[in-house]
RNA sequence: AGAGAGGUGGCCGAGUGGUCGAAGGCGCACGCUUGGAAAGCGUGUAUUCCGAUUGCAUCGGAAUCGAGGGUUCGAAUCCCUUCCUCUCUGCCA
């Protein structure tokens, strides 16, 4: 979230900003300017009081020990009547702090100003293109039709289990999703990124770090019982490892990856792009996380975006790259690019990563800060970006990489599979 | 799940009612020492908020010893609630 600080001295350009998300703020900001207003004011009052009392309290035990045992007790009298009043100034003082808290949870992150202004999907803005759209075989199928076909994938074997969304994977197909997993993870090592292994399950207090709480409540599967989440993406354990931290300029940058399973529950999404894998309750993701001074935090997304760039060159699927516009900014970014990967049996665009930068508005929830050189306190930028989430890619190549008797394996991926190709019987 | 122990500053660790924001050690920073380094010596070293002055430097104040509440003139220290960790037992992949 941000800082009451510099909502305080950027107020307008806050406003001004957030009308790329097509949201007013103005009335927001002016109440939690109030609100620091009337708390600074009630902390004035109450901490002139509090050191009343304590200069006081200082002098009773040497009176006492004095034998002024008269003055001691006015001392005591006088305190314990200024004692009422802190008490209910500090009441007041904590209620205002929560309104106050709940106003900040509330706004979004800042967009970018290279955020491209619009309100739908339809207005981000296209940065690259592979170039190359396959020539679509006559009969290509999408995948969910050939899969089922070959028995790569089990749609109802996964609804007999758990239910729509949950698909089971099967036989060569599970194979390269496993190689795919791996290849991903060796890219990112690769490139600097240090692998984790994650808990899949956290509690509260990390949902609502990285911004998923209160924000995405109803999107996570909760376990009422413990009190737990299932994480959507490894973003979540991933950047909180770092929660509640002071990191020397030297430890910086930090780059980490890791593969976790993913679980959305996807409300209010039926019916819509839902066939197939295209959008599933249970996934697969590779994920790199950075953190990043601020200064650097720029150069750190263009990185990454390179890095997923190269890792789709390399699995020979025709890509592009768009500039999300403010319309379609998630809640915590400052600005996001979408990798897209062109399906060409359904002829669409599928997501296949989006890479962030959130700049200080995890940090700040976070508490994740650094001292520089000169000791001063900085909060610190943090990215992500998948590299990358399994189920479209699989969808793609299915469909992309199809001919009549066999599905290809692209030679990067085949060094993982042990195979490259996935015959198909006739029938 | 049951029983017990415990949660203190970047880390370890002392501290059971009164200058305790907290001894000591480690670490870190700067300085001295050295041909250089280590060792040694010296100095400094929590966070957040409010205010003054205004250079993110300095000064004053408040709060914080897991969290919340209570007792008291006064609590890290006593009481209650709660969360978490560890050990043993039970159970088990």
């Amino acid at each position: 979230m941000l800082t009451v600080k510099y909502i305080r001295e950027h107020t307008e350009k806050i406003i001004e900003s957030q009308k790329k998300r097509g949201l007013d703020v103005e009335k927001q900001l002016h109440q939690i300017l109030s609100l620091d207003f009337s708390k600074r004011s009630i902390q004035k009052k109450l901490n002139s009081i509090q050191a009343e009392i304590n200069s006081r309290n200082s002098l009773i035990p040497q009176l006492i020990k004095s034998g002024q045992h008269k003055e001691a007790q006015d001392l005591i009298k006088k305190n314990s009547s200024l004692k009422k009043s802190t008490g209910q100034l500090s009441q007041e003082f904590q209620q205002n702090q929560k309104k106050l808290n709940n106003y900040l949870i509330d706004i979004p992150n800042i967009p970018h100003p290279e955020v491209p202004e619009g309100t739908t999907a339809d207005h981000n803005v296209e940065i690259f293109n592979s170039g190359k759209i396959p020539q679509i075989l006559n009969k290509a199928l999408p995948h969910w039709e050939l899969a089922s076909k070959q028995n790569l994938i089990q749609f109802e074997n996964g609804v007999k289990l758990s239910g729509r969304g949950f698909p089971v994977y099967v036989g060569k197909l599970a194979q390269l999703q496993r190689g795919l997993v791996n290849f991903f993870l060796d890219q990112n090592i690769q490139a600097g990124y240090k692998e984790y292994a994650l808990p899949i399950l956290v509690n509260e207090q990390s949902g609502f770090a990285t911004g998923q709480l209160p924000d995405k409540e109803g999107q996570m599967y909760h376990i009422e019982k413990d009190n737990l989440y299932l994480i959507p993406t490894s973003e979540v354990p991933l950047t909180n490892l770092y929660r509640d931290s002071y990191l020397k300029e030297s430890d910086l940058p930090i780059k980490m990856t890791s593969y976790t399973p993913c679980f959305r529950r996807e409300a209010g999404s039926y019916g819509k792009d839902v066939k197939g894998l295209n959008r599933l309750h249970q996934f697969d993701k590779v994920e790199i996380v950075r953190i990043e001074k601020p200064e650097n935090s720029s150069n750190a997304l263009q990185e990454m975006i390179a890095h997923v760039k190269r890792i789709l060159t390399l699995l020979e699927l025709p890509f592009r790259v768009l500039k999300l516009c403010g319309g379609d900014l998630g809640f915590t970014a400052s600005i996001t690019y979408d990798f897209e990967v062109y399906s060409a049996a359904q002829e669409k665009w599928l997501e296949v990563s989006s890479v962030s930068n959130f700049e200080s508005y995890q940090s700040n929830r976070l508490q994740l800060r650094y001292r520089d050189k000169h000791h001063n306190r900085h909060l610190l930028h943090t990215l992500n970006g998948s590299a990358l989430a399994l189920p479209r890619i699989l969808a793609c190549m299915i469909e992309n990489f199809q001919d009549s008797t066999k599905l290809i394996i692209p030679k990067a991926v085949a060094e993982y599979t042990g195979f490259d190709s996935i015959e198909f019987s006739d029938s």
